[in-house]
DNA sequence: GCCTTAATGCAAATTATTTGCGTTAAGATT
DNA sequence: AATCTTAACGCAAATAATTTGCATTAAGGC
């Protein structure tokens, strides 16, 4: 079942997909995830189990929905005067984000729904806020980076390692894989 | 729970995770995940579903365990005659196992898991695959490739398109970025 | 070949999920 | 503003999945 993207998006409906929503980061934050169930959601949301069920279809869908509404960003990235501090800023704060206990844990929600509507959904607030600061950096008279060569050779594999774990991520790490970008100043 | 790591290899043990393995391969094939029952696999596994709780806790657990026998090489990559045909042949390969249908569905299963138990040990199948090429050019007398590297830059760019889904990950983009590595010959 | 014990099968108990139907309230129509 | 239409909800019954206690099987050690 497709999550319904909140039709009638003032009343009832509204308030009830966000009390389910707070529920489920209320409780996730408190509960190990596969301690979770629907009834217990409900409950602490102050609805039925079945309103639930059939808005959201089962857990992962739920967890998916409400993994894309805390990861979708509130704010531009921070504008610092320059492209090449705002970029290192933007990468810095990802990093630290997605690479945080509940940042893995949103990734994982996201990744394990089938199709790739949400991870999409994930992938466009990066290249957005990236295409931000390259437009910015181009209204200032800076030569902007690539947004696609900062994506494949920043942003992947700082989520490569976050995903296999295989390397510890740094800030340090990070800094490394900036210098690398090419159309970059090297050593800012 | 955690997945037991087949104590007992030789008997009714082995013999039960391998019709249950072989029961959620042939009833993925024929059914869309979220359709997948425990109580169905039990009974096309010819064991009764209590088993299957016990043994591996839930049905992610169970898919999670069968994604990364599924994603364990079989053998070692091809023996092509010079490091940069071996890395390329590898990278293609790699490519399309990943991004084909089965190859994102086996990547779910291993990310939707907690922790970095099941992500890390598939990491270690790329790396180890990695480290064979090199180590299979070093011996040729050829200056082996920094294998980290062809994680970062390869790897994990083609890992994230996959995922999100935002670019289409073709044979010519694999061949971008097998060209962008440094300390390979450019255009072999 | 016997002994110990982990793993399984079975069935009962519990819990989660689905479904039918009456009710509520959002948004449209007049 | 009152009424109409219908999507979304709550409730409760029906169904399905999961857990658990206990008896049984068979793997590995002696």
């Amino acid at each position: 079942m497709a999550v319904k993207e909140r039709i009638r998006v003032g009343g009832r409906s509204a308030r009830i997909q966000s009390a389910v929503h707070e529920a489920v980061t209320r409780l996730g934050a408190a509960t190990p995830r596969d301690e979770l169930t629907v009834p217990q959601i409900a409950a602490a949301a102050g609805v039925t189990p079945s309103t639930i069920y059939r808005r959201w279809g089962d857990l992962s869908a739920l967890f998916a929905d409400v993994a894309v509404q805390r990861l979708r960003p509130i704010s531009d990235p921070e504008d610092t005067g320059s492209m090449t501090s705002d970029l290192r800023a933007f990468i810095e704060q990802f990093m630290e984000e997605m690479s945080s206990p509940v940042g893995r844990e949103l990734m994982r929600d996201v990744f394990s729904q089938p199709g790739d509507a949400h991870s999409a959904q994930c992938g466009c607030f990066t290249t957005d806020h990236l295409k931000t600061i390259a437009e910015r950096a181009r209204a200032r008279g800076e030569t902007p980076f690539d947004v696609d060569e900062v994506i494949d050779h920043v942003i992947a594999p700082i989520i490569y390692h976050i995903l296999y774990g295989g390397r510890k991520v740094t800030l340090d790490y990070c800094h490394a894989l900036l210098d690398r970008i090419r159309s970059l100043p090297q050593k800012n």
